[in-house]
DNA sequence: AGAATAAGTCAACATGACTGACGTATCGCA
DNA sequence: TGCGATACGTCAGTCATGTTGACTTATTCT
């Protein structure tokens, strides 16, 4: 059996430093999403119907297809959250103009409403969490973070922010409206 | 409508980069549980398995009301979980010394192997993020997961790492063999 | 014209959470 | 000493969210 105690001894200590950052995820993400589960509870939806109102909210005028690479379910799974959301008045649906199969979605008014009363429970815990542990933890927070996930996620993550905070952004061309071909910025 | 697009704007950076944290934290969260879920699913378990599997090997010792407060969820649902991996040998019951009431759970050998089969994909998930990211990157990481998560959980994890890497411990007292009383370690 | 693609739908199933109720053994205190 | 509190186990039912597999319809592309 290994030696638990041993302080000096390194091996024990990367042991415990990678075990703690483990728990810390573990934790931290259980925190994390335990106030809109809270809120949705309440009027009877769940973590699920979140994420598609997130992400909706996120890229507005995404398609069925590029939702279902975000968030890695089936079809079938999103559907069963995608109609309640449609039937209750929180998303709406229009045919795509170029291609007619696809169906684009749209927060509504009371879904922007919701959308920003789940999220903002959320912001405000990491703008406590930023402000506590200073700029320098957030790019640490954030190299790290990027380091774990998927780089196809982390693509998708990055193309919406500019690199260098001074107005540089990646794809500035091609844009109409502040709202980018969708396409482009799901990724495939 | 806002305007999603000023890049001088100071607000529309502070939305951008929060919501960039709410989505590594998905991103990320979702990578970090991939593997041990994939090597789960092939024995038959679950993500539960590898919670309970992984407190116990944390705590050995620990009892059942213990794990419940860690895991936050009913006695009902660990049950389920706990009375399989005692069938099939991963974990054993022995009574508590003081107090007959008690359940004390260890890893068997078998189960220690799980555990590391399991953890080890996430430990070497976080070896690779940490060492590309930097040790400052991830005081920073640190940092801000501390901050968003709950304060009883970080004591929680606190507990068992020596504040500064230098081996003062905060409860090197009154352990024995290694292992301290596990009340303490846990918290209520 | 026919294959490929986007989306919708039906059915069945697994997992992991929940509530509520009740039983048993043990501990601790008045 | 006896009784209430505690630790644990268990039965039963429900719900949310994921899965696989099969099939349909409308539209686009070659």
């Amino acid at each position: 059996m290994v030696d638990l105690k041993s302080g000096a001894n390194p091996l024990f200590l990367r042991e415990e430093e990678l075990r703690r950052g483990i728990e810390l995820m573990f934790y931290a993400y259980r925190e994390f999403t335990s106030e809109p589960d809270r809120i949705l509870s309440e009027i009877g939806f769940g973590r699920a119907h979140h994420r598609a109102i997130y992400f909706i909210g996120r890229y507005p005028g995404i398609t069925i297809s590029e939702l279902l690479v975000i968030l890695r379910i089936t079809k079938q799974s999103l559907s069963r959250v995608l109609s309640q959301l449609l039937e209750q008045g929180y998303v709406v649906q229009t045919r795509g103009l170029r291609d007619q199969r696809q169906r684009l979605l749209t927060l509504t008014e009371s879904g922007r409403d919701l959308e920003e009363r789940l999220t903002d429970t959320q912001r405000q815990r990491f703008a406590a969490a930023y402000r506590s542990a200073g700029a320098e933890a957030v790019a640490g927070f954030r190299a790290v973070l990027a380091g774990i996930m998927d780089p196809a996620d982390l693509e998708r993550v990055e193309r919406l922010l500019p690199s260098p905070p001074d107005g540089k952004r990646r794809d500035a061309d091609e844009e109409d409206s502040g709202r980018g071909k969708l396409a482009d910025k799901v990724g495939r």
